[in-house]
DNA sequence: CTATAACTTCTGAAGATACAGAAATAATGA
DNA sequence: TCATTATTTCTGTATCTTCAGAAGTTATAG
């Protein structure tokens, strides 16, 4: 398959950003072309096209399918299975951020929740400074964590409305 | 200097993290050091409290000095540099908030503007598709950049008041 | 049942990153 | 100026990550 310039531009500029958010450079290709194509792609197609081997399409392709940012299809009378990732930028925020914080928000809030209970119940005396920074961290998370529930739970179309609802909101704040 | 075994969780958690982040470990377990001290660090005492190379903390330091997260002061009669840390949390937010956008969300909307000019001024006729898609991810990177530049600017204090007052609001949205 | 196609997992090599220790530089005080 | 201390930069090694190709597995058609 073939790229137009443009498109190409794009992917490459997204595997770049993927990387330094921890997403592997290939992952995030993939991801790209998908969003990109105007139907679903079989994996060899993603080979041809981006130039990697098969079995990293393969690998990439299930990380996706675990983070729920791509579905694998059928198309009547081909054996092989054809991939897309959704189109609405909303769905995809909401799926990264549903991921994003069971692996790594929740974690920490278990972590911070362990800490600031111990910082508590030692009989120590050097603590209340501990206790103090920790407590703060973890009001932060717990604010940035009931944020992502709710966002995570809204439907694209709703996100999208109270996002810029929230951008004029934000405006007379100022 | 000696840890508390309730620090030092945190301090490893928060490197783990950071891993994930793009952030190196060690980077992020200085920062989460100087964020729990009661007061500036020398460069020496992280190291001996960390147990990593002296070279590594000076390197550290210096990236933490450039994200803007970390502050060089000194102490009338050493000649070490003591560093430290803000310790409002909204404001930490603030920070990284504003260098990721500078570093990352800049970069991909000047690319996304580009791509979308390419598309729209292409004759090729097969292009409505990437148009579209290009588009709309630039719709939602700008709304993103507009939400990154006004947090970035707020005290943190108003920061603080109006993701509560959101997260209520967000509340009734659901 | 066999051959083939689609897909996945394994393995080793290449590359990138992290990091300790050494060497070099800069700053301070005698 | 020289000696000492603080700090940074350099360099090689270890570790981690990425990735292609091979080997293995599963599914399908004949």
């Amino acid at each position: 398959m073939n790229l137009h310039p443009t498109a190409q531009k794009f992917i490459v500029h997204w595997g770049e950003m993927g990387t330094r958010w921890g997403i592997n450079r290939s992952v995030a290709q993939i991801h790209a072309l998908l969003y990109l194509s105007p139907e679903p792609l079989a994996a060899d197609e993603i080979v041809e096209t981006l130039a990697i081997a098969r079995s990293n399409v393969s690998t990439g392709l299930r990380e996706l399918q675990t983070w729920g940012l791509v579905r694998a299809t059928q198309v009547l009378g081909d054996r092989r299975d054809r991939f897309s990732t959704a189109t609405d930028v909303w769905e995809l925020f909401r799926v990264i951020l549903r991921e994003r914080k069971r692996r790594e928000l929740d974690p920490t809030l278990a972590v911070l929740r362990e800490c600031v209970a111990e910082a508590k119940a030692a009989p120590a005396p050097a603590l209340p400074h501990l206790d103090k920074r920790l407590g703060a961290m973890l009001e932060y998370m717990e604010l940035a964590d009931s944020w992502g529930e709710r966002a995570a739970r809204l439907e694209p179309a709703k996100l999208r409305r109270l996002a810029k609802l929230g951008d004029s909101i934000f405006k007379l704040a100022e």
